[in-house]
DNA sequence: CCACGAACTGGAAGCGCTTCCATTCTGGAT
DNA sequence: ATCCAGAATGGAAGCGCTTCCAGTTCGTGG
């Protein structure tokens, strides 16, 4: 690989030149750049990244750190994200944390000593204290789904307690007065913000809220599943559950059907994110739709704004969730 | 950030000394290692990634180009990748190409300008040609999804025909004749080979492919309806339909939802790859299974043993692709 | 025609680490 | 006590680039 140094000597200037029109500064001439464009191109120079982020401790890369690397939310989220880099000229670095705090420390280190320029940071267990003291620190980043307050700048989040709300709402207004909920672990703010809003819809509607009614799942589908057979093996009554994410939708409709329940005549669902595979199942998942590659944009935009200096960005922290209608809800 | 001379003027010893130790060399003394561990702790210490790769030109961390970050396929590809090369002590880094030859190979050339020991590739648009030249080269890699017989060891694949074949075999087993075919882009290995098995079930079986009875998709989900439209406004009659994936699939079902038809009475479907959403989908969705994870892994495995020299592990190239049956299959 | 500030260019230090080489230190054999 | 191989250590160069500073060139106004 030919080096700047290699370059200055075929264009016959100093190191200094080339760095400069490498660079893109002012105060080269027009006679030189060319000289210089002219030698890189014959030796098919590329610059070295690491070299280059060394001396400069930039490094042109946005660390991106997600819990998970599949799945339908975060497979949106970082596509989004990767592209607005991308068309920015900038580049994501992305890695998991895997919902595991040492995990998540570790790649938050790994993105921090990669000279990222930033970091998008999707985590679950790291705590609000070790986020806030990070953002002394010298690296910049962004919140995504979690709203610390001291650091409110920072984060981008979906209105929760809304979106449950409205699910809810929804199927009140269909008829429905008992309402089971399958939740997501309520050690994450998501879930918990999506169950109080449940809640509130009941409320206002005059529903008292049934604890054997709700179970506590993990986002996953096979959790759907158990908890349909938690609430049948409760011998619980109900009409429609309501789910905090759309997995957990399908795999508890998946176990209504194996307990030989007609959806949605017998059982009513609604789930929650509005991934793309609830308009492939059958019935059609009714959902709350969940902003997400809207958020990641958004939260990008922070980055090139602050970070990379870009003018003329908008920039809001909260997104709105609004519903879906679909046929897997029975109407009374 | 300390740096490794505060560590080894806290400690007492040379840079050298402490370099050493860092990267666990031989002929260190306990008692340095002592001294120098106890300083590293008490600066808390963290190596300085960007500078050792320059000077080392190593960076234990391996690049991983993929067509894109969403989709049920390359989710659990990465996520199968990144946590086989964590648990060796690894890292990913991971980009996209998006299908695209000039991002694929600005794709490959960010990894490479960062050090990356290996690169593991997905990637449909650069061609054969500039791979083989590729692999003259310094940096290891391995391709996935594809066999270029010149780099035979370094490639991992299904076995796609006997996917073809084993999905139409099967439809001809239940008593179908009239099959149609909703393909991926003709354009990559993948979608030809899986039609080329098709279509050998089919000669088995002494019935004529017909070409009408043939649609080019882009293996989205989107074009699974288109496919279904087009067979059906042709006037084309056929009771089944085999797709070269789960999308296009679950696409064409909702299209023959759309068309009043009954799945599997009056339209049988057949997917390919089974990932996780072919379960929750009503009727299951009968399909080929792809050990996308397996493959992953093994390809994990190879630079594991040819770039990180890690004994034991045995390579295989070929994966063979099986028949996963569900209630997508009307039979006669 | 000279002076002077601005535009341009080159030299050199240094980013934090690895690694080669030379030097010093061991301890076991004699 | 002496010798010597091998272990342990330190010094210094250098990875490829950026950036500061000083020096040079240029164009313009007086």
């Amino acid at each position: 690989m030919a080096t700047i140094y290699e370059v200055s000597a075929l264009a016959g200037v100093s190191l200094s030149s080339v760095s400069r029109v490498l660079n893109d500064h002012e105060h080269v001439s027009e006679k030189t750049k060319k000289k210089v464009a002219a030698a890189m191109k014959e030796l098919g120079y590329r610059p070295n990244t690491i070299a280059r982020s060394l001396a400069s401790s930039r490094s042109n890369s946005v660390g991106v750190l997600v819990s998970e690397l599949h799945g339908p939310f975060f497979g949106s989220m970082l596509s989004a994200i990767e592209l607005e880099l991308r068309n920015a000229g900038k580049h994501a670095i992305i890695t998991a944390g895997h919902s595991d705090e040492e995990n998540e420390i570790k790649g938050l280190e790994f993105l921090i000593d990669r000279n990222c320029d930033a970091l998008i940071l999707l985590v679950d267990a790291i705590s609000d204290d070790y986020l806030i003291k990070l953002s002394k620190g010298k690296t910049p980043f962004v919140i995504l789904n979690r709203n610390i307050s001291e650091i409110r700048d920072n984060c981008f989040y979906l209105d929760n307690e809304l979106g449950g709300y409205l699910a809810a709402k929804h199927l009140i207004e269909q008829g429905h007065k008992e309402i089971a909920y399958i939740s997501g672990p309520l050690s994450k703010q998501d879930s918990t913000e999506r169950l109080i809003g449940h809640k509130k819809a009941l409320v206002e509607a005059n529903i008292c809220f049934k604890e054997n009614l709700l179970y506590e799942g993990d986002y996953l589908t096979e959790s759907g599943r158990e908890g349909i057979n938690f609430l049948i093996n409760n011998k619980t009554t109900f009409t429609a559950i309501a789910c905090s994410n759309d997995e957990m939708a399908s795999g508890a409709m998946k176990g209504a059907r194996d307990h030989k329940l007609l959806i949605p005549e017998q059982c009513s669902f609604i789930g929650f994110d509005n991934a793309f595979f609830t308009e492939y199942l059958y019935p059609q998942l009714t959902t709350i739709h969940f902003p997400v590659a809207d958020m990641a944009i958004m939260s990008t935009h922070w980055i090139l704004k602050h970070v990379y200096k870009q003018k003329e960005l908008v920039i809001k922290n909260m997104f709105l969730p609004n519903l879906i209608e679909r046929q897997s809800i029975q109407q009374y």
